[in-house]
RNA sequence: CGCGGGGUAGAGCAGUUCGGUAGCUCGUCGGGCUCAUAACCCGGAGGUCGAGGGUUCAAGUCCCUCCCCCGCAA
């Protein structure tokens, strides 16, 4: 069976190794074209492409695999597809090409979390449980008829970056199963229920700013969730902003969200939220690396107060 | 050559402007106080000041080169 894999970040890589492992014929990656990145704007690979690199795969970098792309999937002749984490939309005429279809590894139990960040949302909204779900895709957005679901635990404290880690090999090993299935047979499909759809949005670096009123629980949760990438920050009113690595909620009266309630090297640095108190323990300043609160406030003192949040003076 | 911050004891930092004995808060080790302690008091160990070269009577500090780390923007 020929195989073309389109993906593109680290989630997508073991479901490559494991086609490939497999015995498929994967004929042809397809992945977001290198980016300048960092310090020096030197470019970079995407995590598939040095993966396809190494296996000996040929690798299609289309822009927009919809306009530019079309001619080179449909010399490839694929029998069928697979996604995972790819990051383009994919048109019908693209869909069309694949004798079988198009594949999908989702990471969230679909219909929820249907989008491009469904391992980040999954933690950012308190869930406990989540999973990989493979299905048929369509034209809409994750919207495809659902093939095989594999449920697991999201751990207490997890983060986005090690869920992910986690989640990665699993899709793959549903992948293979939802490849055996179908060539056997004897693969369930079902059509989604509408009616339990969530979608959520790309993720945005702004909504890494927290709002000291949500609750401590709402706060540790988006920092679990927005880790490693965009990450979450505070503002100091001094105009600084402080990245927060890791955090936990404490009890704690009520008392004005924002309130500073410690912040000296032995009782650590412990913030008032909306409900119950944020005690961070990890944190990084601008231009200085990633530490423990406590190291961190033993050469910086810290004397100013945090903001609320940024936008609070303007709308009112 | 995208913009910027940084490398000083095991950790986090000051000292560099204007060259002149290596400092602070911790940790660690020893001693003391205490019913006791993450508290307090006394004492000790621990540094090629990122690397190399240059200027100088004298370089953490000034000049040149290189290495490494980080933030922003993408």
């Amino acid at each position: 069976m020929r195989i073309v894999f389109l993906g593109t970040p680290e989630f997508g890589v073991p479901s490559l190794k494991a086609l490939v492992n497999a015995g498929y014929d994967v004929v042809g990656v397809f992945t977001q074209p290198d980016k300048p990145k960092g310090r020096g704007n030197k470019m970079q690979q995407s995590p598939v492409k040095e993966c396809a690199l190494s296996l000996g795969i040929p690798v299609y970098q289309p822009v927009k695999i919809r306009i530019d792309g079309v001619e080179d999937l449909r010399n490839l002749k694929p029998d069928l597809c697979v996604t995972a984490a790819f990051g383009q939309i994919l048109s019908q005429e693209i869909l069309d090409i694949p004798a079988i279809g198009t594949v999908n590894v989702h990471s969230s139990l679909l219909p929820k979390y249907r989008g491009s960040a469904p391992i980040n949302w999954a933690i950012i909204q308190g869930e406990e449980r989540t999973g990989i779900t493979t299905m048929m895709t369509d034209k809409g957005l994750d919207t495809g008829d659902i093939l095989l679901q594999k449920e697991m635990d999201i751990l207490p404290g997890e983060t986005a970056e090690e869920l992910t880690v986690r989640m990665a090999p699993l899709g793959a090993e549903l992948l293979i199963e939802t490849i055996r299935r179908l060539e056997n047979g004897n693969c369930p499909r079902e059509k989604q229920n509408e009616a339990e759809m969530s979608y959520f949005p790309m993720l945005k670096k702004e909504m890494g700013e927290i709002d000291w009123r949500m609750t401590a629980h709402e706060i540790v949760c988006r920092v679990r969730g927005l880790t490693p990438w965009p990450g979450c920050y505070m503002l100091l009113d001094n105009g600084e902003t402080l990245k927060i690595w890791k955090a936990e909620e404490m009890e704690c009266e009520a008392m004005a969200p924002g309130t500073m309630i410690s912040a000296d090297p032995k009782a650590g640095l412990v913030i008032a939220a909306g409900k119950n108190a944020v005690r961070i323990a990890e944190l990084q300043a601008q231009g200085g690396k990633r530490m423990n609160a406590k190291d961190y406030l033993r050469g910086h003192p810290l004397t100013h107060q945090v903001s609320v949040k940024r936008e609070e003076e303007n709308n009112g």
